[in-house]
DNA sequence: AAACCGTGGTA
DNA sequence: TTACCAAGGTT
């Protein structure tokens, strides 16, 4: 096994010779735009990253521009992009940099990562990529490399395999170069050191790798215990008056918290008494099914939901079905967005 | 510790 | 087709 600084060697020369250069959000050290890439691209890919990044930053050129916009239209610019919590929060982070730190990025990486939505590997991220700092990451393409190289074994979402990953991390991580080098380790992971059938013959660590020695790559990393998905049904009312649609927002936290919605009935509920099926669907989530059986109401008696109720859950907004939400920056969720377009 | 939180691509 | 999962953080 190689000391820590000729892995770092191998793993920066890979870099230079081999690495992606030229994403959007390289040769910049704007901490703003280093935060937001880092943000969108948790549980996320490059592919699908790049015109969220690209159309947020338009619209909020810099953090405070970010701060002062309305939760609803910076849930507009996320819909489709998913895990919405990480929208609220870095509006809510935004906010905090406007206000406590006079709208200039903080670069104590404990400062960082108490901003809300960033933790431990995402405030090294920013803290090395946009202020130099010796600070070590572990995303999931860092993890998958450590995992391999060292043969690392079990599912990092346990506490004593992820404290033995960072403790390598935290080893390895070169206090000059550090941008660098994490840069490297991240593109090592998401180029050659995939998932599934990674690409060992240009990888610059595969003379020592233990998974590829071990013939273990398919094992390392450890996987998640898999569950059974529940399934939830639902009814959604679709109630159009006036060419406009019924929908309401949905409470902060929770699934789809911030984005709007039509309102929704568990089917053990009480429904309209004159309604039209329209073709149901299962939308799946990572943790359960939710089956939907969309009703195009026809008289709302006795339901109560054209009426915001007092504790103002059901707000009420209409909006013009033939704009769609195109012209209306609210936050849609995907089924709801597809449904809409359904319907015009 | 383990559940929660989206979506679309891939095999 | 189903199952897995991609630059994680919060509770």
């Amino acid at each position: 096994m190689w000391s820590a600084n000729s892995f770092q060697r191998k793993v920066i020369e890979y870099y230079r010779q081999h690495g992606r250069k030229h994403l959007p959000w390289h040769g910049t050290k704007d901490p703003y735009r280093i935060w937001l890439s880092e943000i969108m691209l948790q549980q996320t890919q490059v592919a699908r990253v790049i015109p969220y990044y690209e159309a947020f930053l338009e619209r909020f050129p810099t953090i405070v521009d970010l701060a002062e916009a309305s939760s609803d239209e910076v849930m507009h610019l996320w819909s489709g992009l998913g895990y919405y919590s990480r929208a609220r929060n870095l509006h809510k982070a935004a906010k905090i940099v406007a206000k406590d730190f006079a709208g200039t990025f903080p670069q104590d990486p404990e400062e960082i990562e108490a901003l809300p939505g960033i933790g431990r590997s995402t405030a090294g991220a920013i803290a090395a990529f946009s202020f130099d700092k010796p600070t070590a990451i572990l995303d999931g393409n860092v993890k998958r490399v450590l995992a391999r190289c060292y043969g690392i074994e079990g599912w990092a979402g346990k506490s004593a395999v992820l404290k033995s990953l960072w403790a390598k991390a935290e080893k390895n991580t070169p206090s000059q170069n550090t941008a660098q080098y994490n840069q490297a380790m991240m593109d090592l992971g998401a180029v050659v050191c995939t998932r599934s059938k990674p690409k060992c013959e240009q990888c610059p660590l595969a003379k020592e790798c233990y998974a590829l020695k071990q013939d273990m790559i398919s094992e390392l990393p450890g996987k998640k215990p898999k569950k059974t998905r529940p399934k939830r049904s639902v009814y959604w009312l679709v109630c159009i008056d006036n060419n406009q649609v019924l929908l309401h927002k949905r409470p902060p936290s929770g699934i789809w918290g911030g984005l709007w919605c039509f309102p929704e009935l568990d089917q053990t509920a009480p429904i309209p008494e004159h309604y039209e099926q329209l073709s149901s669907f299962v939308h799946k989530f990572s943790h359960y099914d939710l089956e939907v059986q969309p009703l195009l109401v026809k008289k709302l008696s006795k339901t109560g939901i054209m009426e915001p109720n007092e504790t103002d859950r059901f707000a009420l907004n209409l909006f013009d079905k033939k704009k769609q939400a195109k012209t209306t920056a609210i936050g849609l969720p995907t089924p709801v967005s597809n449904l809409l377009a359904s319907l015009s």
